[in-house]
DNA sequence: GCATTGATTAGCCAAAATGCTAAATGAAGC
DNA sequence: GCTTCATTTAGCATTTTGGCTAATCAATGC
C-alpha cells in the first residue's frame, strides 16, 4: 500500500468511525463474529435500510467484508483495516517533540 | 472518568479526527511540540477564521490544549485523549471471537 | 411462475459540517 | 485613548450526512 492509497484508507476509516452507529456495529460484530445483515439492523434502533447505509460505508471504508450466503448477507471485521488508525495515532508516541523547536 | 465520559469523549475525538485538516493540524502541533494559532493558519489553505473553527473543535474533544501568550494563543496537544481512542481500538484485539458465537 | 423473505437501491427532506467574508475582541505600543 | 496586531465570533451559502418510506432485486419455496 503506497503512502495514498494509506492516506485515503485512514480518510475513509476516520469518516467511518466519525459516526455512533458504525462504531457500536463495528463492535458488535466484532464480538460475535460474524453477523447477517439482519442480525445487525435488527438490533438497531435505525430502520433497515439506515443500518443498510451505514454498514456499506463501513465496507467502502475497508472495516468490514462481506459474502453472500443463500439470501442473507453475512458481514465480518476485517481487523487489518484497524491496522491504519493505530499508526496513525502511533505517530503520537514517536517523535517526542525536543521541547522547542519553535 | 466514569463509562458516559469516556463514551462521550470518544465520540468527540473520533468526530474531531474525522476531517483531514484537523488531523493535519493535530499531526503538525505535535511534531513541533506547540504552535500559536497564527503558525498553524499559514501553513493551512484555509481561511484564518476557518483554521480557527477547527482548532476549537480539537479543543472541544480534548485533543488540544491551549493559553494566551500576550496576544498569541499558543496551542498543545494534549496525548491523553488519543488514549481514549487507543482503548477503543483494543477492543478489536482483546476478546477474539471464538469462530462461531452464531 | 408467483409469493415470500432478506436485503439493497432510489429518492426525499432535515440537520450538521465546512467554507467564506465581515465584524468584533483583546492585548500591546505609542 | 487610538492604532495595530493576533485571533475569534457572527452570519451566511453550499455541501455532506443521516434519517425516513417506497420501490426494487435476488434467492428460495411452493
Amino acid at each position: 500500500m503506497d503512502a495514498k492509497a494509506k492516506l485515503e484508507a485512514l480518510d475513509s476509516v476516520c469518516s467511518a468511525i466519525a459516526h455512533p452507529a458504525r462504531r457500536q456495529i463495528l463492535l458488535t460484530v466484532h464480538m460475535r463474529g460474524s453477523m447477517t445483515a439482519g442480525d445487525i439492523a435488527g438490533r438497531f434502533a435505525h430502520a433497515w435500510p439506515t443500518t443498510s447505509r451505514h454498514l456499506r460505508v463501513l465496507e467502502h471504508a475497508g472495516l468490514l467484508v462481506q459474502h453472500r450466503e443463500g439470501r442473507q448477507r453475512v458481514y465480518e471485521v476485517d481487523h487489518a483495516r484497524l491496522g491504519v488508525l493505530g499508526e496513525w495515532i502511533a505517530w503520537f508516541s514517536r517523535d517526542p517533540p525536543p521541547t522547542g523547536v519553535e
